[in-house]
RNA sequence: GGCCCGUUCGUCUAGGGGUUAGGACGCAGGAUUUUCAUUCCUGUAACACGGGUUCGAUUCCCGUACGGGCUACCA
């Protein structure tokens, strides 16, 4: 099989939303699961909207996403420079080429004629019913040209869309995808800066860096037409790479594409990182900070657009690279959809070993300004991960393991609990319980279900008082359990402050 | 407006000329659980519409509608 060459090109003009570390995934499983090489590529031709530390931000995004370039900048490779900007000779070099063989042609207009000409027409193109009106190579004398050019007048150059072509284009995902040539219009390829515009650089970069399957947005399908124009200008043609453009990412809610507004107007995470833009407008919370495990987002990510036809669902990074083919991936837009994401988050928790869970778990209890022993973490991840969903939930969800509940379950106290008596029926208990010698959550279970049947009463009558008194709440792990990771000390002394507590709403 | 792409439960999707149209999320109910959660069971709900082709179409073809993308010296 062919040495499979893929490659990621993003545009450093801030943070990179979903959509993109999808379209990055999907090339990276591509590259793994055949042995091939995925390749960051810089796409920073547009000066005016470059972003700094966009680059930064993409590259950590990646790296997090566990979605690492084997070549691009900061990574090696041998067909570098990967940063469009570095490369401006050679685009410069190939544009000159297409203006000599014919397939280009100096363009003097400027912006300002061009905006007045597309005022007058709201439907006007650059193409070859209007070229030869305007103010180009080939309308102007040979020497008129010259003297331009050594003037140093700007100038772009455009590519001559030549008449009466069909241009056929073989999608991996959408087969067939046909247009005329008639119809497009003669795009600028070198800009007035010196630099390229997308359309030449992206097909001189993919050429030289060898890469064999562009896989990118469906945005790019209209322009794929003119790249193929290119491809046959250069002579390419026959070994140009294979296409496959990916459905687009919808909004949650309501019509149209997944924006990074969308994020913010409904509290859900459309980036996979943190950004944090000159303004608020432009800060968005990402998919680590809410609290997402990295594999989940992947694999919630993996099928958005994608399938195995299989009833699996859980995949590995290894797994997914394994199963993955690009025929497999859909048509049609996928809607965003924060539940299952969340869902995914879940599963993972759940699967995850309590000493790794520790791990990410320590930093957010010791935000709140407490140093858990780490046997301790361990087991309290044990107890909780059934019971939360992201990441931050381990200490919403289970503070109290921690420091002192402050606000209690006072409504079933009110049911359970009678200031004229139960003191007297559970002091007793409690005596019972200092009294244990090993204080494990057998133990300390014999010892209350002793106490309960001794006392005439019923689980139902002891178990929540035991379990408010605990933890203020009746949501959580088994009492039992949680009594013996606290220890009798600590036990003892919440049941004694709480009952004090719960003498006053009884 | 022009060009291009798409359309299976609310959502992500499987499937494919003859099926009880399958799974997952969500939602609802139930079992288990001292609680919550987990787990398990059950239920809910879909082939956009109209013409063809065919013995038969959700599946193939053509239209229509709807949705989306592109239409810059942005990517």
């Amino acid at each position: 099989m062919e040495n499979i060459r893929v490659r990621f090109a993003p545009s450093p003009t801030g943070a990179l939303h979903i959509g993109g570390i999808r379209t990055a995934l999907y090339n990276y499983l591509l590259a793994k699961k055949i042995g091939g090489t995925f390749i960051l590529r810089i796409e920073d031709t547009d000066q005016t909207r470059y972003v700094p530390g966009a680059e930064a931000y993409i590259i950590e995004s990646l790296r997090w996403a566990g979605i690492v370039p084997m070549e691009g900048p900061g990574f090696g490779g041998a067909y570098g420079p990967y940063r469009q900007s570095d490369r401006k000779e050679i685009y410069l070099e190939y544009a000159q080429q297409l203006v000599d063989s014919g397939h280009g042609y100096y363009a003097f207009d400027t912006p300002e004629e061009l905006d007045a000409v597309r005022k007058a027409d709201e439907n006007f193109k650059y193409d070859s019913k209007t070229r030869l009106k305007l103010k180009n190579s080939l309308t102007l004398s040979a020497e008129e040209v010259k003297r331009r050019l050594n003037a140093e007048e700007p100038y772009v150059i455009r590519l001559k869309v030549p008449e009466d072509q069909s241009i056929l284009i073989q999608d991996l995902v959408r087969d067939e995808v046909s247009f005329q040539s008639n119809e497009l219009d003669d795009k600028v390829m070198l800009k007035g800066d010196g630099m390229p515009t997308y359309h030449l650089a992206n097909v001189i970069d993919d050429r030289l860096m060898k890469i064999t399957h562009v896989i990118r947005g469906e945005e790019w399908l209209p322009s794929t037409a003119h790249h193929v124009l290119l491809y046959r200008a250069f002579g390419w043609e026959t070994d140009m790479p294979r296409f496959a453009h990916l459905p687009l990412i919808l909004k949650p809610d309501g019509k149209g594409k997944l924006s990074k507004r969308d994020g913010f107007r409904l509290g859900i995470p459309v980036f996979p990182i943190s950004w944090n833009g000159e303004t608020p407008e432009d800060s968005f919370i990402g998919f680590r900070e809410f609290g997402f495990d990295p594999r989940a987002m992947v694999n919630f990510m993996a099928f958005m657009g994608w399938n195995p036809g299989t009833e699996q669902e859980i995949f590995s990074m290894d797994e997914l690279a394994e199963a993955f083919t690009v025929e497999k991936i859909g048509k049609s837009g996928a809607r965003f959809d924060f539940d299952k994401a969340k869902w995914f988050n879940q599963q993972y928790i759940m699967a995850t070993p309590d000493a790794d869970l520790a791990k990410t778990v320590r930093p957010i209890i010791e935000a709140h300004g407490h140093q858990p022993a780490e046997d301790f973490l361990r087991s309290f991840v044990g107890m909780m991960k059934e019971r939360v969903i992201l990441f931050p939930d381990f200490w919403t969800n289970g503070a109290y393991f921690f420091e002192d509940f402050t606000v209690f379950d006072e409504a079933t106290i009110r049911k359970k609990w009678k200031a004229e008596g139960s003191r007297a029926i559970f002091a007793p208990l409690v005596e019972q319980l200092e009294a244990l010698s090993d204080y494990t959550a057998t133990s300390v279970q014999g010892c209350v279900e002793a106490f309960t049947a001794n006392a005439g009463l019923k689980f139902g009558d002891v178990l929540p008082i035991l379990r408010v008194g605990l933890t203020g709440t009746m949501k959580g792990p088994a009492v039992f359990d949680m009594m013996a990771l606290l220890g009798k000390a600590e036990s003892r002394r919440r049941l004694e402050r709480a009952f004090d507590l719960f003498d006053k709403v009884s």
